[in-house]
DNA sequence: GGAATATATCAACACGCGTTGATTTAATTA
DNA sequence: TAATTAAATCAACGCGTGTTGATATATTCC
């Protein structure tokens, strides 16, 4: 009784064939990574990724269950971008709405294995309950996570606006494509909305 | 030859009924409207929007030609919007942060008639070609409209970041729904925001 | 009345989707 | 070798979708 031991095997581990190098798995998960960013959540079909990774669809299903839960295991915020937020609090306060507008551009338009998981968020928003709540908590806490104030009331809204609006520029360029804002490079995005995020932020 | 004149009439008015009161059409018009805007594009099935308006599903696609025409109809924006931006710049500079809050805030949140058609083109522009150029333009140029000064590209620039932001802020409220953000009143967001904005625009 | 036209209803088509089951091949251990 | 387990492939199901055609019922003009 207890926990289910098959046959008399005094050994715990199992037999048969271990699980290989993964690599085909790997392979699904980054198409459909990349797909989700690009085509959000309804715009990306199961066939499509199988096709992209030169993989067999039910494969698909076998690795991850659902189409659901594939999306899921996409849009995990990797660690990268979290810790980018961590220590914004650190640093002279005349310069924080700088290094916020930075830390932002840096995550959603930098290596993809850090972008794509974000832009998969945002696009699957609109559609799938998990990666609204998930890029709501990002937008509400992110900010607030490298600070140790008592969060007032007022502060939490103005993170949550600042925040709000540098998705709203996110969205002008990678999604949209507003013409003039995709034009933009960094440091001219930075000069023009730091300071309006430094007001936001520290009034 | 010439022009199409059927029979030998000497009237050039057809013949057979008139169209009636289109009290149909109309119907079918407003439940697209509030589905467009409230599920999205992919999100809007017609079937629904037929029975929303106790419609027959065919007659639909009689009035409308197809989905895409349906949501073409739906996300015109309507005149009084755009007229709300037409006069922002006239009045005192130091509050032009200000009225651009308000004028969003308005065009977004106020009557529905009003705003269902900008939820819907919000929606619609992560999945449609035309409602994401709508929404380009939107943001591009609503803000330019009403000033006549020479548009240096930097201003161009600012206007389309101001836009982008504030539609941030509706995307944090109505779309993903931010506690933090939803719970503020528009005196509140404008406190927060019109500094913002103003120095934005005006440098 | 009778022709002409708009409005409304019914049933079905063709397609792509997520998902499932059965089956075969490959790798690992007893 | 033989058993065990994972990886891979094939074919299909059930469903909902946008869309279409045939058909019946009103309404308007000659």
């Amino acid at each position: 009784m207890g926990v289910n031991m098959k046959k008399e095997s005094n050994s715990t581990a199992r037999r048969g064939r271990r699980p290989g190098p993964n690599s085909t798995r790997r392979a699904v998960l980054e198409a459909a990574r990349a797909s989700f960013a690009k085509h959000g959540f309804v715009g990306t079909t199961i066939r499509l990724v199988a096709a992209e990774a030169e993989v067999d669809v039910a494969q698909v299903m076998q690795f991850f269950r659902s189409k659901d839960a594939l999306f899921a295991a996409v849009m995990a915020i990797p660690e990268s971008a979290l810790e980018r937020f961590n220590s914004l609090y650190e640093g002279p306060d005349e310069h924080l709405g700088e290094r916020v507008v930075r830390a932002f551009l840096t995550a959603w338009e930098g290596v993809i294995e850090e972008s794509e998981p974000l832009m998969a968020t945002l696009r699957g928003a609109f559609v799938n309950d998990q990666a609204r709540n998930q890029l709501s908590d990002f937008i509400q806490s992110r900010l607030l996570a490298g600070t140790n104030e008592n969060h007032c009331s007022d502060a939490r809204l103005r993170t949550g606006l600042a925040s709000s609006m540098l998705v709203g520029v996110v969205v002008g360029r990678r999604v949209i494509g507003v013409p003039t804002i995709v034009a933009a490079d960094h440091e001219e995005l930075i000069r023009i909305l730091a300071p309006a995020i430094q007001q936001i932020l520290v009034q």
